[in-house]
DNA sequence: AGCCAATGTAGGCGTCGCCAACAATGCTGT
DNA sequence: ACAGCATTGTTGGCGACGCCTACATTGGCT
């Protein structure tokens, strides 16, 4: 049973595995997911994967770098995940702020402590770089929507950061309480809707 | 040499510390804030306090239970700064929200990873009854500020909750971001100006 | 004075991350 | 076709950690 399990992430070869990092990587944010963070070891994965203990380590240079690795998986997806919010949409900047929000809040939702570890501070300096770049990827989408509502007038003036900060803040801020349940009991749908009339009232023209 | 650094919390006494608790929980929130959380370990602290690898056992039965002791401090200090930032202010709904978020901004940024740490525990299965109220204890301060702001004409009409989740959240968001560093560079002053002046308008009535 | 609960010590267990030495595999150029 | 080599995986070992149990010292209470 427990062999059918890694049956899931092994291909039945023997020796090299094909695509151990990878599998890795899949395997490390279920355990994330169900087991939290600290249940998260190196030698537990290879164990689950069939594979022996310091096989890891030929993907990842130390736990530090898979954790790397994962941030920046989560980053693309939620990179994915907003540019797709923004699809199909018409222009109005309210109607394209809402589909962003949503769709940051879905995904800090679903994937709470994945993002509570893109978010943590100890990057490695070398994969910093890449988690930057990454970061940025997606940033842009919101300095893209802030832009083109401030063209359209239906944002107040200033620089994109003085404008931009304060939203993002109140995003994530939002996110990251929902995310931890660490919003009042009831308090659900009905409070993002309040969070981001919120949002277009602090960020509406003078 | 590091027999000194020991004195600094170990009476040179011998056998019974005197107060070994307290210093565990001193010395840990040191660590935390110089090496940071991985860095934390129960051995390590006993070794620098110079006591048997065991003996912190003798106060928190694992490591959790000291990280939940810190954690508790840390609201507690939390609820202390908060209530001093409203002293000796006027009623002024604007003037006393700048105090208070200025108040927990600060906090954030000079205890970022204790902060953090204080978020992660509330999140666990059953966070224990003292930290619950801890948490309480603060964030009543914030509900009353919006109730006294709504009485006043200030703040606009509807529950507690619809009002202060947007608010928490832009203040908690902020905090998080310049406390993990996520801001662009030289966004620091400037931007905590911007943040207020964006609830204050997101919270005006209407 | 004597006893007991509180506090600290000593040692051991299993797990972890990391390292070094060795083994199997498959890609490359000839 | 095949020899050589880089890649990938294995084995074993090291020190540190959290937690447990058994034992030692102490100070306060009766």
């Amino acid at each position: 049973m427990p062999d059918t399990l890694a049956r899931m992430y092994t291909r039945p070869r023997s020796y090299h595995h094909g695509d151990l990092r990878a599998a890795l990587l899949t395997r490390a944010e279920e355990t994330l997911r169900e087991k939290g963070p600290a249940a998260l070891s190196l030698r537990e994965l290879a164990r689950d994967l069939g594979v022996s203990h310091a096989a890891p380590s030929r993907h990842f240079k130390d736990k530090q770098a898979l954790l790397d690795a994962l941030a920046l998986t989560g980053f693309d997806r939620l990179a994915t995940a907003l540019k797709a919010s923004q699809e199909g949409l018409g222009e109005s900047f309210a109607e394209r702020l809402d589909a962003m929000v949503r769709a940051y809040v879905g995904f800090a939702l679903g994937n709470a402590v994945l993002l509570d570890l893109m978010y943590s501070i100890k990057h490695d300096p070398e994969a910093s770089e890449a988690l930057v770049a990454a970061t940025e990827r997606w940033s842009d989408l919101l300095v893209e929507l802030i832009v083109e509502g401030q063209r359209r007038g239906e944002l107040r003036a200033g620089t994109t950061e003085s404008v931009g900060v304060p939203i993002f803040a109140t995003l994530h801020g939002y996110a990251n309480l929902a995310a931890t349940g660490m919003l009042p009991p009831d308090t659900d749908e009905r409070a993002l809707d309040d969070v981001i009339a919120f949002i277009l009232r602090g960020a509406a023209p003078e």
